[in-house]
DNA sequence: GACCTGCTGCGGTTTG
């Protein structure tokens, strides 16, 4: 029997009302893989590719040809977007056309009628965020179990953004209470266009029996791809002077079609954009650069979204990572990369944007500005870390490497949510039911009753308050708790900074940070307009605009950066090397040869321990972001100042001699050493925790002591070979 | 030296 001979009736309807010749290869495979066995599977395909019809087509047919007789939800589906599911239900509603199966979406912007009518009745699909699902385990605990007693199966989307996230967790840890609600497994179907490592997505969705998982992945769709680094020097001309001829350049590669600029931050996007207006200003053209990014309100982005899908006019989006992944927004010609993404995998997602038509390439425009090298040039700058970061990370996408989930966290801070969830569910639960749902059952099996034990005397201390425990040895919320689990802010497992809200005239324009420092009179660019603050309310948090000619971006707060161990390794081969890349332009190139001549002169190819001045020493470590950090922290706790880079420490002491530290270091075996002053707390919920859990916290999950006695060891070896890793234990 | 994601229930008022 065809696979199509295997969908319902109902549904083949559907499939000939599309006037489809035939259905594609995933969805052949997806149909025979879901109705020919009750596994778990992975659809991984790209963004155009049908993953949905893939998913659905067969576990409707199911739904239809096998009736359940038991009221609930058939189908489950869980989205990282609104948006998204606003979007897919509407599709799905669709495919349902000649069926009398119900299509829920469920989420915050959803009227609250629509949610009644399916709790009273609940069937078909249900759409829901991972917010809105737990907050039916907190209001409606009694009826989970009624709600999903029959449900064949969970569909997770954009399943990439849950991997080695805290979010991800949360799903595992609701998924795993669904099903001792109601007594037995849930199906789980993930889809995803970038899945790195699929042994890890494998274990994400089945811990138990990740070998059981059916993994489909879709054939070709690699379009061609088109490439091309652009290097500008920042001369005397200054900053702003630079940032034009960039934008002078981007008008005119770009005017006239649709295109994605990921300008690496929001300050950054309001500055272009800012440039690429006046730019259509001068020439009497009609707009079509807009900025897009969170802090802009939900109306301004909306019409941008409606504009790119659209497609009738020429539009380009400068933006941050809004965009990379979510609504379908249609093809764009080209995406334009300005400075250096932070992941390779996340440049992967931007690009699956561009080169979607048949027959289309794929172009990405990678633009690197450096600055002048003086004298007196920093590391950075005389290394072209942005510049060879940029390289590295296009180098790792044409070989298909990108980074893989970090794995074997504690999740301390979202353990702490699903406890107090776990408690509000059933009205107080005991401490051994809590440790079975949450670490053994659940998500969280690397705490053993020990650790979990810790945890439930830091929640519990008078002070912290989040729960007690009664006389006969039941475990409720406590005094904080209470307020915390009854607002609505609890449904979400990650944080949100406070802001200002932006007005002109009785029109919202945006949001910024509380942080930093507004004042009536201050010129700012905002939403690719110019403005002066008339008025600050500190109350209320309000700001009023006035229009004015000229401002500059605004500050939006900052988290650092996390670049991989793959893609150092891969700026130092880099660095090494001779090879020229064919994609870069001249000024790239000449860039490149600069940063390697740079590394040759500070003989950083044959030291990995160069002395600057009097105390003063670089350190190449060659490791990511977390490695160099965790060796930072170490030095700092010894007495040192230190600043980090891609792969290098600055380490400047007075009175030590940073060799004789490093043996200390070494020495130590690994040892946690954290300067009291060095903040722990991280997550949502760590305020909550000693400052002893939250190291363990930061061992499993971003510091790597473990790993330092090594690289202590490799910055120590006096050997002048440094063809292999200075990585690895020479002792 | 960065980005993104999410949100209930109830009481009071207005309208047909």
């Amino acid at each position: 029997m065809s696979a199509f001979d295997r969908l319902a009736q109902p549904i083949r309807k559907w499939i000939r009302g599309r006037g489809w010749r035939e259905m594609r290869d995933i969805q052949v495979r997806a149909t025979e893989a879901i109705l020919g066995s009750e596994a778990d599977v992975i659809v991984a395909a790209s963004t155009a590719g049908g993953k949905t019809e893939s998913a659905f087509l067969p576990l409707l047919s199911d739904v239809i040809d096998r009736p359940s007789d038991a009221g609930g939800f058939d189908l489950l589906y869980i989205g990282p977007l609104k948006a998204l599911i606003t979007d897919q239900a509407e599709r799905l509603t669709s495919i349902c056309e000649w069926t009398d199966l119900p299509v829920t979406p469920w989420h915050g912007d959803v009227p609250q009628g629509v949610k009644g009518r399916a709790i009273k009745a609940p069937g078909g699909v249900l759409l829901i965020t991972p917010e809105s699902l737990e907050a039916l385990f907190v209001r409606r605990g009694a009826e989970i179990a009624r709600l999903f007693a029959e449900t064949r199966a969970v569909v997770l989307d954009e399943m990439h953004t849950m991997l080695g996230s805290e979010r991800g967790v949360q799903v595992q840890s609701l998924l795993t209470r669904i099903e001792l609600a109601r007594g037995h497994r849930l199906r789980r179907v993930g889809l995803s266009a970038t899945l790195g490592d699929m042994d890890l997505a494998r274990a994400w969705l089945h811990p138990d029996d990740p070998g059981a998982v059916l993994l489909l992945v879709a054939q070709g769709g690699g379009s061609e791809l088109r490439l091309q680094v652009k290097g500008f020097v920042a001369g005397k001309e200054g900053a702003e002077a630079t940032e034009r001829r960039v934008a002078a350049d981007l008008f005119t590669r770009l005017r006239g079609t649709s295109n994605l600029v990921f300008a690496g931050s929001r300050g950054n996007v309001e500055t272009f954009a800012d440039h690429l207006r006046q730019l259509c200003e001068t020439q009497a053209l009609p707009q079509e650069f807009f900025p897009h990014h969170a802090s802009l309100s939900r109306e301004h982005r909306s019409f941008l979204e409606t504009r790119l899908k659209k497609g009738s006019l020429p539009t380009t989006a400068v933006c941050t990572s809004t965009l990379e992944l979510g609504i379908d927004i249609g093809d764009v010609t080209c995406v334009a990369q300005v400075g250096a993404p932070f992941s390779v995998a996340a440049l992967r997602q931007r690009m699956g944007r561009s080169g979607r038509r048949a027959g289309a390439p794929a172009i990405l425009r990678q633009y690197a500005i450096e600055s002048a090298v003086e004298a007196a040039a920093t590391l950075p700058d005389r290394l072209r870390l942005g510049l060879v970061r940029a390289i590295a990370m296009i180098d790792l996408l044409l070989k298909d490497h990108f980074e893989p989930p970090a794995t074997g966290a504690l999740h301390l801070s979202t353990l702490v949510h699903q406890i107090l969830s776990v408690i509000a569910e059933r009205g107080g639960t005991s401490a051994a039911r809590l440790h079975h749902v949450l670490c053994r059952a659940g998500p969280f099996r690397a705490v053993d009753a020990a650790l979990f034990g810790e945890v439930l005397r830091a929640l519990g201390r008078p002070e912290t308050a989040l729960i007690e425990q009664a006389a006969d040895g039941l475990l409720l919320l406590g005094r904080e708790g209470e307020k915390i689990v009854e607002h609505h802010s609890f449904y979400a497992v990650f944080q949100t900074p406070k802001e200002y809200r932006l007005f002109e005239g009785g029109h919202e324009l945006g949001t910024l940070p509380v942080e930093q420092v507004l004042a009536p009179g201050m010129l700012l660019l905002f939403s690719g307009r110019r403005w002066r603050i008339m008025e600050v309310d500190d109350r209320d948090k309000v700001i009023l605009l006035t229009p004015s000619l000229g401002g500059k971006a605004p500050v939006f707060g900052s988290a650092p950066g996390i670049i991989h161990d793959m893609v150092v390794a891969r700026m130092f081969a880099l660095l090494e090397g001779q090879d020229v890349p064919i994609y870069l332009d001249e000024t790239a190139a000449d860039l490149l040869a600069e940063a390697r001549a740079a590394f040759r002169h500070m003989e950083l190819d044959r030291r990995p321990i160069i002395e600057r001045g009097p105390g003063a020493w670089t350190l190449a470590t060659r490791a990511g972001t977390a490695l160099t950090a965790t060796l930072a922290l170490a030095l700092q706790a010894r007495g040192f100042t230190v600043a980090a880079h891609d792969g290098f420490l600055e380490a400047d002491s007075e009175t030590r001699d940073i060799r004789s530290v490093l043996e200390e270091i070494r020495a130590a075996q690994g040892e946690p050493e954290v300067p009291a002053e060095a903040t722990l707390a991280f997550e949502k919920f760590h305020p909550n925790l000693t400052r002893n859990l939250l190291l363990y916290d930061a061992l499993s999950a971003r510091l790597k002591f473990g790993e330092v006695p090594a690289l202590c060891s490799g910055l120590l070896s006096s050997s002048e070979d440094m063809s292999s890793s200075n990585l690895q234990d020479y002792s």
